[in-house]
DNA sequence: AACCGGGGTGTACGTATGTACAGGTGCGGT
DNA sequence: ACCGCACCTGTACATACGTACACCCCGGTT
């Protein structure tokens, strides 16, 4: 049952796994994004990522460190996915509905994602070690936005997408894709003043 | 030591404390602001609220109860906050300049009641139960930030505040009331456009 | 071939928590 | 005057948790 990492000669590898850690660092997040923060323990973990218990505590001295590397990871992911999101966008197509179909992607069938962000987001508010990972989401997210529209636009930008995509995963039912897309396109092009 | 409530002759009114309830759920909220989510306990909240450990078992049947109740009252508060905010404003003030005093305020002197309130706002994705109360927080400001524009840029800004806020509530060093203003000013106005 | 060192693990312990519940205490009915 | 009852509280218990640590096992060294 166990999947331990073995050797051409069958035997079990004890030694130098350094997936380990990273492995434990993931089944965090998956804790995370089922229990939330409250329910990451290192029982927990050590089921989720199916290691002895022992383990991991031996790759994370506190409970707090291996949260810290969780952030660290997930953020990285998210931070990842949005910057291949955009490479791979149309160089002159509409961002607004760009920016929509992004958040109605976390919304639902990534909404998982969304609630770990989420979740270490704000754990980063009783841990200031945890906040510098933190705002590096938030940067991407300016440089990202800003990069397609301009610097002050991303700014707008990366505040509705974090601001909008909490309220969309929250709602229930949640917005609809023309409510959202409604809301950026006001957003991108001002108000319309057509009279 | 104990704060009870006392009748006219001296004796300890044991019965009927009506206001028992609603001080422990504040109780609780002040516990959140101090520890997080996580530090929500029945001791915890007792120890605040200056009650025996009992006390709070027996109004609050679980801990999931107290939790809501606490939501309830914060966003209520908190919308009341807003509410009241909004119809002390100027009736023609500049809208960008009064809600960055507004994004201000939360961050520094009301930095507490921030935290709370993304504190239980995240806690709604893992209960659903407690999600109406959030989405009610959301609506109050789509329909106050509407009120002093538009209905579609009242929906701008209540995603925008939401998020602002929080990354506000999260950067250290906080970012400088000017930075927040050009982006309200940016998000109301619209892309200046002059060549 | 013998040994040694360090990474990895299972267990045990002290502590904090949620919850149940028996008992106490004063008010309202008779 | 008496009593039942509903409200309230302090305590006790089972459980789950973080953490420490003594042991195990294998690869490299001599």
């Amino acid at each position: 049952m166990r999947e331990a990492p073995w050797d051409t000669a069958g035997r079990p590898a004890v030694r130098a796994d350094p997936s380990r850690r990273e492995r434990i660092a993931r089944a965090a997040i998956s804790v995370v994004a089922e229990r939330g923060v409250d329910g990451l323990t290192h029982r927990a973990v050590a089921a989720a990522a199916d290691v002895p218990l022992g383990s991991t505590t031996y790759h994370f001295q506190t409970l707090d460190d291996l949260l810290e590397e969780a952030l660290r990871h997930a953020a990285d992911d998210n931070i990842g996915a949005i910057r291949a999101w955009e490479s791979g966008l149309a160089p002159d197509g509409a961002f607004a509905e760009a920016m929509t179909d992004l958040v109605m992607g976390y919304v639902g069938e990534n909404r998982s994602h969304t609630v770990v962000e989420y979740d270490l987001y704000i754990a980063a508010l009783h841990r200031p070690a945890l906040r510098p990972v933190s705002a590096a989401w938030d940067n991407a997210l300016v440089e990202v936005f800003g990069r397609r529209t301009d610097p002050l636009t991303g700014r707008v930008l990366a505040g509705l997408f974090c601001g909008l995509l909490m309220q969309s995963a929250m709602a229930d039912p949640p917005p609809s894709a023309e409510a959202i897309r409604e809301v950026f396109r006001r957003a991108i092009e001002g108000p319309h003043t057509a009279a």
